[in-house]
DNA sequence: ATTTCTCTTGTAAATGTTTTCAATTTTGAT
DNA sequence: ATCAAAATTGAAAACATTTACAAGAGAAAT
């Protein structure tokens, strides 16, 4: 039953109704093994009685410590994304951190402003997902009192804690697949915009093509539906690659689409890797291969790395690399 | 740029700078046409060379407001919900609050001690998605000192302010579109737990069905696609629906491919009409005839609903139902 | 019995703001 | 030039906690 009564009951309330002085209330609930069981107890029963709850800003005030994260992301409404914050809210939970949601659209204005608002709020620590990291974001960071990791990211000098998987490993492994296959014609499809790690995802790529003396082929195209699609049913009709290695789920998914239109038969003509294994991939048809980037755990695991910075536990590595797997589905043979 | 300096900055350090004391620094925050326009250009001056920021936590303490609202939602990673939670924190942020975010799995215990925690963080107001909205839940909101607003879920009695569709006009239209073409055997598919709001679409689609003497037909399946596919896969081989209205685009989809792997032609066999217009209704194939719930907007009247209430404004109607609209694609004639 | 140490508790300062109230200054009308 | 009213400002209390420090009570050791 939730207890919200109108009249507020604070500290002293709590202290009179046990007969002790607010101090050692605040005692019972921060360093209970501080005061002898018995008034312990009584100063219990009177919060029981009471319904006392401690007012979070005041505690905040007085300690200097919010119990506060910033989770700082692009958008909310991208599967992975999604996927991660409940990944980082549930061991907040478990750690009893409150965590402010801050979306930035991308927009660089407004990710200024939103830096700006969060340390105003006095957090503890931010969790930052950008897959757009640019050098001046990695400065303002490095510039940054309270602790901060990246997540789903990786920023080449490993001065920021991050947790991710190997990016490059992961497409290296994909096109190794394709090539061990004896395909040679192997398209990567990327997005446009400078997503930092689609340059990793590519340079796994071309690890994987130039090792063995292939040309690189890649093409560039937008994340939304209504771009991507007539892109492809365009690109299909005039090119004819063996096999695509693919960003995103979604995007491949508008391949398939594409290909099947034109009657091009996935994955007899066309074998598909995608990336992130996401619910897409097992919904569309054919269903999808899928390299699978443990989204969950990546926000879980960040959200633990926070908390040990916060509380400056030490910590063997702050660039946590989580393992990749690859689904095989109906997209390969 | 970000300045984060190490030394906090306080409102005293800006009085002294300006020359002023504390209360003319607060008031140009708060009240800038109450302090005369030359000692406010010479603190807000003091501020800017400081940089300071004032403390969040302080000023909630201090002025008895946090400007934080509590969303509290089921899930994050559902489509329509993670859609809604931008539309949520797009307002949020025009109107310069702080939005904490708190997932409850859909477990009873969590959701209990959120409203706990909630009310000891002193938020503002709440903004509630609970498709599973029971009578104990709105006894909890009744007795709640904050201002609730229901976020995508209507409450019968209307006492609680609450933002919405007409799930009941949406889905009787649906269903008369099927009527009026003829079609007699209309599969209602809904999912076996007992979604309020599942019930108010039920209610359209038999509201429409017992209009014209027809026999209502519902089939409960899981929301999960391990579930739902095998169990359209099984349904299907021995009925044979002329038509189906579904709950959720997603439940759709599994029916569509699972009708496709049977051979059965949509639409030409079997009409579906789904419920939410989210991507996977353009990303199906057949592309997928749905009714469009403006999730975003909702989300963002939600917000805007719950800032008139937190500060007493008039409000001509707490329970405003935003209007719905079918997409017609391929998966109807 | 005396001394020392540990345990338990209370007093009061500190946290960084907002806000009330009163004092002072300015303005405008005469 | 005078007075009332209005505008501007500052002093200090309030907000609800945590925490440093000190004091007192028992316990253990001599």
């Amino acid at each position: 039953m939730i207890d919200n009564k109108n009249t507020k009951v604070t500290i002293y309330d709590v202290a009179s109704e046990a007969d002790v002085s607010l101090a050692t209330v605040s005692r019972v609930l921060n360093y209970p093994d501080k005061v002898k069981p018995a008034t312990r107890e009584r100063v219990l029963e009177a919060i029981n009685k009471l319904g006392y709850r401690p007012n979070a800003i005041a505690r905040g005030l007085a300690s200097r410590k919010s119990t506060t994260v910033a989770l700082i992301v692009p958008d909310v409404s991208r599967a992975s994304v999604a996927e991660m914050i409940n990944g980082v809210i549930d061991i907040a939970r478990k750690y009893d951190y409150t965590v402010i949601l801050k979306v930035t659209n991308s927009e660089v204005e407004v990710e200024d402003e939103i830096w700006q608002e969060v340390f105003a709020s006095q957090v503890d620590g931010i969790i930052y997902l950008n897959d757009e990291l640019q050098e001046h974001n990695i400065k303002q960071i490095m510039e940054t009192t309270v602790p901060v990791v990246l997540c789903n990211v990786r920023e080449e000098g490993n001065l920021i804690p991050s947790v991710s998987i190997d990016f490059e490993a992961a497409f290296y492994e994909a096109t190794k697949s394709f090539i061990d296959k004896g395909k040679k014609d192997i398209l990567f499809v990327s997005t446009r915009s400078a997503y930092s790690v689609n340059t990793l995802k590519e340079r796994g790529y071309k690890k994987a093509m130039e090792e063995v003396g292939l040309e690189p082929n890649i093409v560039r195209t937008s994340g939304r539906l209504v771009v991507n699609y007539p892109f492809f049913l365009d690109y299909l009709k005039t090119n004819k690659p063996e096999a695509a290695i693919v960003v995103r789920d979604s995007i491949a998914v508008s391949m398939i689409n594409a290909a099947s239109e034109l009657g091009i038969n996935v994955p007899n003509e066309l074998e598909i890797i995608a990336f992130q294994n996401t619910k897409y991939s097992k919904m569309s048809r054919p269903t999808l291969t899928s390299i699978d980037n443990p989204i969950y755990d990546i926000g879980a695991v960040s959200m633990r790395l926070l908390t040990k910075l916060m509380n400056n536990e030490p910590i063997d590595n702050v660039n946590v690399v989580l393992p990749h797997n690859i689904i095989w589905r109906k997209s390969t043979t």
